[in-house]
Order: C-alpha cells, then sequence, then structure tokens
DNA sequence: TTGACATACCTCGTCCATCGATGTATATTG
DNA sequence: CAATATACATCGATGGACGAGGTATGTCAA
C-alpha cells in the first residue's frame, strides 16, 4: 500500500485514536474502508500505511473500546467488521475533550484576545 | 519537577512543537518560563517534565529553528534564553497549517454539515 | 487463462520521542 | 541553615510510527 502524509508523525499519532473513534461512531466498518475513509476526509493528505492502521485497531480492540467480528461482505469476501463498545463511546468523548483543550491552547496563541478593561 | 498530564503521550507530543515556536514567536524566553507559559496556557493540563522540555529546545535548536544565548537575567541568574529564527517563523507556518488540517480532518466528523441539495 | 490490480488481512524490526529518574547548582525565604 | 523555587542537563525504559515483507481473494481485460 502506497505510503505518504503531509502530516508530521506525531500529529499522525495524535489524530489516529480520535479519527478512528470518530468514524466507528457513525457506524461499523473494517479496516481497509477505514484507511480510505481517512484519506478523503484529509482531503488525501493523511494516507495510512496498513502497517499502522492494523496494529492501532488491534490495540483499541485489546482496551475493549471497539470490538471486532469476521463477517462474509456482499461481494463474498471475508471482512474483519469493527464497531464501537460503551467504552469505546465513552474513550470518544475524552479524546474529544483532550483534542479541543489542545486546539484551544493553541488557538490562544494564534488568534489573541485582548484583555477587556 | 513535577509531572502530569490530563493529555495523551500522542498529543503532548504533536502539540510541544507548535506550542514552543507559538510562545517564542511572541518574544525570547527561556525553559523554565516556557514550561510555565504552556501551564498557564493550558489551563494548568499540560505540565511538561523538564526532562521533555529541554531535548525538545536542543532538538529545534539543532534544526536551527531556534536559536539560544546564555545571559544573565535581572536576578544575577544565568539562564538561556531561546528565540525563533527565520527558519523557525517558517516552520511555525507549517505546523500551524498542519494542526488546522489535522483539526478540520476531525471536526467534519464532530460538526457534520448537511449536503446542500 | 493469465496477468495486473484493487481489495483485505497480518507481523516484524528499526528508529525516534516521551517521560520518569537522577544529577547539579543558585537565589530566596522563613 | 534548611527548605523551596528556579534553572539547567542526561539517561534508560517504554511505546508507537512506519517501511518492508508476507498471504490471499475478487475483478477485469488481453
Amino acid at each position: 500500500m502506497y505510503i505518504g502524509s503531509m502530516f508530521s508523525r506525531e500529529l499522525i499519532a495524535a489524530s489516529a485514536r480520535p479519527l478512528l473513534l470518530s468514524i466507528l461512531a457513525e457506524g461499523e466498518s473494517y479496516g481497509y474502508a477505514l484507511a480510505q475513509r481517512v484519506r478523503q476526509l484529509s482531503q488525501e493528505q493523511v494516507q495510512w500505511t496498513d502497517g499502522m492502521l492494523y496494529p492501532v485497531l488491534h490495540r483499541l480492540e485489546e482496551e475493549g473500546l471497539i470490538a471486532a467480528e469476521w463477517r462474509e461482505a456482499e461481494n463474498g469476501r471475508e471482512r474483519k467488521y469493527y464497531r464501537l463498545t460503551r467504552d469505546g463511546r465513552r474513550a470518544l468523548e475524552k479524546e474529544k475533550a483532550q483534542w479541543l483543550a489542545a486546539h484551544h491552547t493553541l488557538t490562544q496563541l494564534w488568534n489573541p484576545k485582548p484583555v477587556s478593561t
């Protein structure tokens, strides 16, 4: 699979979990489709290698945030479908709050608000 | 120095560089003050260890994004003052663009816009 | 039918960064 | 004079990205 990203390694790492959890919050999906969805959402700027995607999915599964199920797709192919668990939904809320806090911290510096008199 | 963060390791990593560059864009500063400023900006949520702060500063210096100068402070103490270089200013713009792109990617999922007819 | 390509899953080793621990030293304050 | 805040630094363990490598199936065109 092709590799490439305009994003720094760190930004990829920081966005991977919230991104996957957020996509799965829309409904179940599977590895390959998840990678494509991320690519599409990021305007082709983030193209995960499957070498990084699957380990992340396995980790999330171990933590109980997502659950996997092998199932046959319409085209007769076996796919591993993932869905968000209750814990996953909670984790997503935390991830979201953390991200927004970080964003707020940065935007304070980028869009300084003058102190009101 | 006390350690602690509500933020994930990954989010800390992703925000460290843009945060430091953004603060230094306001004017020169030094290690200890930078750590305090980050803490204050993040509403006490991010408290970098100096064990992580100094290596990051050294790395940024190696890359030529910031420049260091030992100078005596008003209180007679020696401090290592850092300032943003021209390259650093350019790097900040890139970091900012990357962050905003990642933010956009996530917020698409959090605040879905209906397709206009 | 054969070859190319997209789909679909997986693991492993290298490299890099966080972060706790540890060390040193000075100014301030009780 | 002891405690605390300030101020710098390195190091080793751990964890995670990511390129390389591996397997297998469905589709489509020559």
